[in-house]
DNA sequence: TAATAAAGTTAGATTAATCTAACAAATAAA
DNA sequence: TTTATTTGTTAGATTAATCTAACTTTATTA
């Protein structure tokens, strides 16, 4: 059994390496992650690694075993599916499930989950449009890039947030984007990549590192499939 | 804000002086029920009464405080609102509720606390006939007593069990009862107390033990009420 | 009421998770 | 290729919760 702290320190390697596309994970940047110091995270590393849960030599990378995937994929699935129920059932916001789920995620309870996920009827995708792992470990991918990649004149949908800090979905939602909406790219600076969108009719402007945050997928663009057409659906 | 533990210990306090209708509660006592040394149980005594939770003096008897009390009220709320959500949305089996209840009276979030409570419904009793306290703490009390209390010949309700554990709960499913059910006390032994009930047109017998941890209302005595008739509703 | 038992306390140790401060190794830059 | 910077490690300390073993107080009872 593995203790709350544990648990954090797998889901953050599997996510850390998720995000970077690259399996090795460097002791500061999980210790950032974390909000620790690197101190501590050396200690739990060693500890990972007597449990056989982390790869891990001296001053190298660390990776995540079979058997420690394993266990960070099973807490991400409990941590969205909470995410889901609260935001579908108890009609919490999309700003708010994440800190809750934190807590709800270290639940141990094998029968609650497989409950938990048949009450909300199999879910493949969570609020934030993340994929929700079944219980066999397997993930639906999608295929989405991110809206500063779509080229100007392109439309696409929202599915998904890279970002899923509750600062950062507020102000999503107060620009009238959501899950699922449609994105019409209309312009982009040169000079500092503003970009004007238009959603449902109404037109704004995001910054680079705002679009860098919102997953989509073109609209053109088989659904399941990566982007394949640039010439109906280019890619910057 | 108080850790996981400081919880349990509110929350125990606050049971063991229920149970025992008697606000003060000794420390071996506390350690018994918590399945801890007293040593740690003292050690924790100092720790809430530094906090303004308990009121103790040395080698005296312990009572919550006000804002102790009121913790230990809020976690309960929490435990049985969620042992009502595992029974009634997820399809748990009564004797499965308590041990994960356990684990989500924990979590910290008022407004989780909330939303629950209105996603089912305000409910005033949990799956164990337990009331439930409402947001302001109070909580309906049922005017019931125990199955060994009931004179031979009166019908009673089963209203709530006073041993949530899931060995106790398994063996009453196995006799036939439940929440609700109506007994009738058929006869009951001088010598050992063995009684015989019926339930639902069967048969049985049950030990004191039993009887004892079997809480019901008596039929003719009015709802809400003491059972005031000893001529209609006889208690032994 | 003195002896015994029960209840409660203290001191010292352990484990998990964290920290700071000092140090070592690896990498990047001049 | 030496120096500087970044990255990672170690040692020693702290806090929370627990333990054992020895001790003290209070309560019971012979």
């Amino acid at each position: 059994m593995l203790t709350y702290t544990e648990e954090n320190y797998l889901k953050a390697l599997f996510k850390i390496s998720f995000d970077n596309d690259n399996e090795e994970v460097g002791t500061n940047e999980l210790a950032t992650y974390l909000a620790v110091k690197p101190a501590t995270a050396n200690d739990m590393l060693k500890k990972l690694k007597d449990k056989g849960l982390v790869d891990y030599e001296k001053y190298g990378k660390i990776t995540l075993t079979k058997t420690g995937k394993k266990f960070a994929i099973d807490v991400l699935r409990k941590h969205r599916l909470w995410e889901t129920f609260l935001f579908e059932k108890l009609d919490f916001s999309w700003d708010e499930v994440h800190e809750v789920a934190e807590q709800l995620e270290h639940i141990q309870s094998q029968k609650l989950v497989d409950k938990l996920d048949k009450f909300l009827n199999y879910p493949e995708f969570d609020p934030h449009g993340d994929t929700i792992p079944n219980k066999k470990g397997e993930m639906k991918v999608q295929f989405k890039k991110t809206l500063s990649e779509v080229a100007v004149g392109s439309s696409c949908k929202m599915v998904a947030v890279k970002d899923n800090s509750s600062s950062f979905l507020q102000y999503v939602v107060k620009v009238g984007l959501g899950i699922n909406n449609e994105i019409k790219v209309l312009s982009k600076q040169e000079y500092d990549k503003l970009t004007d969108i238009e959603v449902n009719g109404v037109k704004s402007s995001v910054s680079q590192k705002f679009a860098e945050n919102i997953f989509v997928v073109c609209k053109n663009c088989a659904v399941g499939k990566p982007c394949s057409e640039p010439s109906v659906c280019e890619i910057k």
